[in-house]
DNA sequence: ATGTCAAATAATATCGATATTTTGGAGGCC
DNA sequence: GGCCTCCAAAATATCGATATTATTTGACAT
């Protein structure tokens, strides 16, 4: 029946869009931690009914990146150092787990797979900030993806959103580019192809702990 | 300036009241895995209009309960073996840490609010089957609720409802009963007193291995 | 001035109705 | 006879309006 969507205007659901579109915000900033999410707002600035709006945000409590308060409505989920810290503790077990499941089960597809990722993540301009950060988490996560544990890499797939908030949050610091990202990466790769499970641990969690002392840092000030 | 509540009737939002009943339902099994979970249905059995019902189901799909296909409405979490195994895998994982957590900052109110728990859990009938689930889940969660990581605490708690759900759903089988859990939880406790977390630790996940083996076993069938 | 209470205001939570989409099945075409 | 198309029934998703509940405002008494 439908002619493939002549009409550009919607695939998805009203209630994914608004999901999608609440997340980056809060993901980037864009809507601040702790900040009142009222729903008549939100309805104008997605357009869309309440009810929507309302799902979207039931959804993101679950994310842990808003907060419901019953009876008294929704807001931005806090920001503090403890549970930047917290994060990072659960990260650095959890993706160590995952990657050694991963490892674990190791073949050829997977190791395109995340040669491809990271082929795609060293092409794509840093400039364009969202674009390089849906290719790195792809990265991250395609080194995960082969533990054959769906709610592991689920919640990997949480708290590494949950920890580029802060990142976002901390951007107008001073530039953490320092480092060579990319040989990181890179270094990670390689260790991963080896199918070297301590290597590769011991290089993502210093990948993530030098990071995570970074932005602890700057939270002091 | 309400006067506590002189009218019984109620206390807390619709939507809560749906989330709690329907979560209960799934986690007993009288909403088997797998079924299609329709909204005029769910109206009826609870009964509340089709908003608190919708923003409840997407609650639970947050503690992955409840899956939900886009345009294509809700049905309750199916079950596997493999699914049933990461659950155990990820609990002994997590719970491990948060015990060790929390006995890093044992205090006397702790210990209190642990022997107390304990207590409340003995002295509840097992025969009251509601009551004794709540009572034993608050003694898991006593163990844990000392490690000031909100985020870790709540996985486990998460966690913990998946895993009550498949003792549930084979409570036909054979009495698993053999065993003295009473003085298992005991041990457990007496450790943690103790501040042994390498021995509590070691207790605690054994109970668990344990009666996750016989259930899957169980599911082999 | 200051603290308290009550009305007014604003926001949330909920309902009932409608539009859109999926599903199941009957009829026609190859 | 099997397969595809199209239609009817059912279910989901969404909207607009209303009832409830929180919050603010301002008047009054201390």
């Amino acid at each position: 029946m439908n002619v493939l969507q002549s009409t550009p205007g919607k695939e998805t659901s009203a209630t994914r869009e608004c999901y999608q579109t609440l997340r980056q915000k809060i993901l980037t900033g864009a809507l601040p931690p702790g900040k009142k999410l009222k729903i008549e707002e939100l309805r104008g600035l997605l357009n869309s009914g309440a009810s929507p709006v309302r799902e979207a945000l039931s959804l993101l409590t679950s994310d842990m990146l808003v907060e419901r308060i019953d009876q008294r409505g929704f807001r931005a989920a806090p920001i503090s150092k403890a549970n930047f810290e917290e994060i990072l503790m659960l990260r650095c077990t959890l993706e160590d787990k995952a990657l050694r499941a991963s490892l674990a089960r190791a073949d050829t597809t997977w190791e395109e797979r995340l040669v491809l990722s990271h082929h795609h993540m060293i092409r794509t301009k840093r400039q364009d900030v969202e674009a390089f950060e849906t290719a790195h988490k792809a990265f991250h996560m395609a080194l995960l993806s082969n533990s054959d544990l769906p709610m592991l890499e689920r919640y990997c797939s949480q708290l590494y959103d949950l920890n580029i908030r802060y990142r976002f949050l901390a951007a107008d610091g001073p530039l953490y580019g320092k480092r060579s990202i990319a040989s990181e990466h890179e270094n990670i790769m390689n260790a991963a192809l080896e199918h070297d499970a301590d290597a590769t641990s011991a290089l993502l969690l210093e990948h993530y702990r030098r990071t995570g002392e970074y932005f602890s840092a700057q939270m002091e000030a």
